[in-house]
DNA sequence: ATGCAAATGAGAACCATTTGCAACTAGCTA
DNA sequence: TAGCTAGTTGCAAATGGTTCTCATTTGCAT
């Protein structure tokens, strides 16, 4: 809680100083995103954040990680046939396992991985801006 | 051209078998499709198949690219913000490159990759059943 | 406190893709 | 070869996640 506390009063900050207000609605929104230990779209996102406060739209709540994605406070996944879903980005890079079964989304991280991707690219003449790998699982039964 | 002939005549043969007509429509788009050298939208597509059967509609280009990824035939490819993409399955298993300057895809494989991936999902406790890697890149300047 | 640019809620607009429906047709059958 | 019939088609309307419009509200520098 004292962690969750410090890190949305640091997103407050950063937010602040980009020059983008920290309203009420926006408030909600980065508590729910700070706390939340999993990947949730927009539609969920706006779910929990009415339980704080009532009055935000969903269209707020589509503006709200519009604009913290510009900051870079916050990232937006479009896994396959889903809707967009969105994590707090002050966890270092990761890719994304996903269960095709639940849904569910674990993070993980492969140093050889990052480092093969940037030599293919500088084999075939491109410099490597971002990448997106996924991989869809389904839980090993044994 | 006899490459090409043989081709479409063989993505015909698997259709038919698989218990789809080949109506002139869709020998129209499995033609463009066979000799597609990019990786072409649905109105991209939309557009070549007209010139060979100008009663083609979007609707039926749409249907028979679902139907032709459901046999297997064909790739839908879902990259960053932009349209569906699709391309022939006929070619072993690559990855993707964009160019995110102009949206030209270069294909790619890295059997260490595909490796380290399997193992990945292993470690987390699953099988991997597909994957997405994209790699988004701007052309080396130098 | 005040003023004003930024932000909000509600709903309309967007737009790629899908679907309903009545007319058509591929391709097996007699 | 004609007929049959379930699969296909074109068109237009529907869908659904996301973005935009606009009148109203509000954060916050002065």
């Amino acid at each position: 809680m004292r962690q969750a506390k410090n890190r949305i009063a640091e997103l407050e900050g950063i937010l602040r100083e980009g020059g983008v207000r920290v309203t009420r609605q926006r408030a909600a929104i980065l508590k729910i995103l700070a706390e939340a230990e999993d990947h949730p779209d927009a539609s969920e996102l706006h779910r929990r954040a009415k339980e704080i406060d009532a009055t935000v739209s969903l269209s707020t709540v589509y503006r709200t990680l519009s604009a913290l994605e510009q900051q870079g406070v916050v990232q937006r996944h479009a896994f396959e046939n889903a809707t967009a879903r969105f994590e707090t980005a002050d966890a270092p890079h990761h890719d994304h396992l996903i269960d095709i079964e639940t849904g569910a989304v674990i993070e993980f991280r492969s140093d050889k991985i990052e480092q093969l991707q940037a030599e293919i690219a500088a084999e075939l003449g491109y410099d490597l801006v971002r990448h997106r790998l996924e991989l869809y699982c389904r839980k090993r039964k044994d």
